[in-house]
DNA sequence: TCCTCATGAATGAACAATCATTCATAAACA
DNA sequence: TGTTTATGAATGATTGTTCATTCATGAGGA
């Protein structure tokens, strides 16, 4: 099946691009063979369907993504610093891969076929980070025991995720992902110290 | 055109439950004609197309949205108790109307068609709501002025969002809107303070 | 009051175009 | 030569949209 990998990518990469473009159910499948540079029966060797091409490029980024994310989040220990730098790390992945970005931001997103059916183990694993984070914060003292990690998670995940919508939706360039990483990380911090106790 | 205003609706209610539970690409315009009671082409003489069904839902109901909004924000003053209330409020609308808020949620966001080309004005006002509450707040020396009032709008909106997002892709209840509501503009709320300044 | 006739809203069967997928065949390879 | 891999034209199912026709309503005339 998998014999020649270099097609399998590279079809991978295609379907990226076209995804981004058109959107899923306006992507043709002759049109991700044509930018891959081969036939249209060729990804059907590959791919059981074009759902299956959607799920099998959301598997292989996200894993590179997890991935990544991980090794940047190893080296630090304080979690104030892992907040930061999980807002940085992914405000720049998702600069840095635009196309990218967007078919897992909104062509993934949009279909319940691939939301409430299919659940992706890596993606699952990535927000778990989060509220890794946020619990290790709290153990520690450094965050208030009164917020619920699994919502903060969400939240912050979703502060990201907007700010991320944003740049592939209007390609505007308003922030660096620098600015924008500091701008949320320093609301999250401060909104989740110990000593900024509600009630 | 629109002399039955009443099938105009029923139309419009129609599609929300289709394109909810199928998405907007599944969803068969002879399926919404059947929830609706009307014939096929009825639609037709109502509406331009299927993408125009799709885009006077959202202004028809974005404005409804942006009306209960403002008034539930009249009568308040403090930009901190603003927040909260936004907060509040929108995670009722959405847990008030799942199908609507999946459509908009989902289906809306997903073709560029929708997000990238065309622009929709209560859309962009009720996110300038949070802004201008933001900017309001900094000038009263309430919150930080070193905030910017378009991020930190974009990371609030975007928790709200995310948080909806897994009420109506997960359909469980793990917190009420009033929990979620508080969780989230309490780190907003310290997150923004004047007194968390940081650098 | 009753009967035409005009209007345009509503219908739904039929049309036409689109595209994911298949498969008979060919190329590449071992 | 036999096997694997690749091709792309052909298929056929799907579905958005159209349009010839029906039908309900009410105006105007006698």
């Amino acid at each position: 099946m998998k014999r020649n990998t270099d097609k399998y990518n590279r079809i991978i990469n295609a379907a990226v691009k076209v995804f981004a473009k058109k959107g899923f159910y306006n992507a043709k499948v002759s049109e991700i063979a044509k930018e891959a540079q081969v036939a249209d029966g060729t990804i059907y060797l590959y791919f059981q369907n074009k759902d299956d091409i959607l799920i099998s490029l959301f598997e292989v980024e996200m894993e590179k993504i997890l991935h990544r994310m991980k090794e940047q989040l190893a080296s630090l220990d304080d979690p104030v610093e892992r907040i930061r730098r999980f807002a940085k790390v992914h405000l720049e992945l998702v600069q840095s891969d635009k196309e990218l970005a967007e078919v897992i931001q909104v062509e993934i997103r949009q279909s319940s076929k691939f939301m409430k059916e299919y659940r992706n183990e890596q993606f699952r694993e990535y927000l778990h980070l989060i509220s890794e984070i946020i619990r290790e914060g709290q153990e520690q003292g450094v965050f208030r025991k009164d917020a619920v990690p699994s919502i903060a998670q969400r939240a912050f995940f979703g502060a990201l995720d907007e700010m991320s919508r944003y740049w592939v939706l209007s390609s505007k360039r308003s922030y660096t992902p620098e600015v924008a990483a500091k701008q949320i990380s320093d609301i999250f911090v401060a909104g989740l110290r110990r000593d900024s106790e509600t009630d």
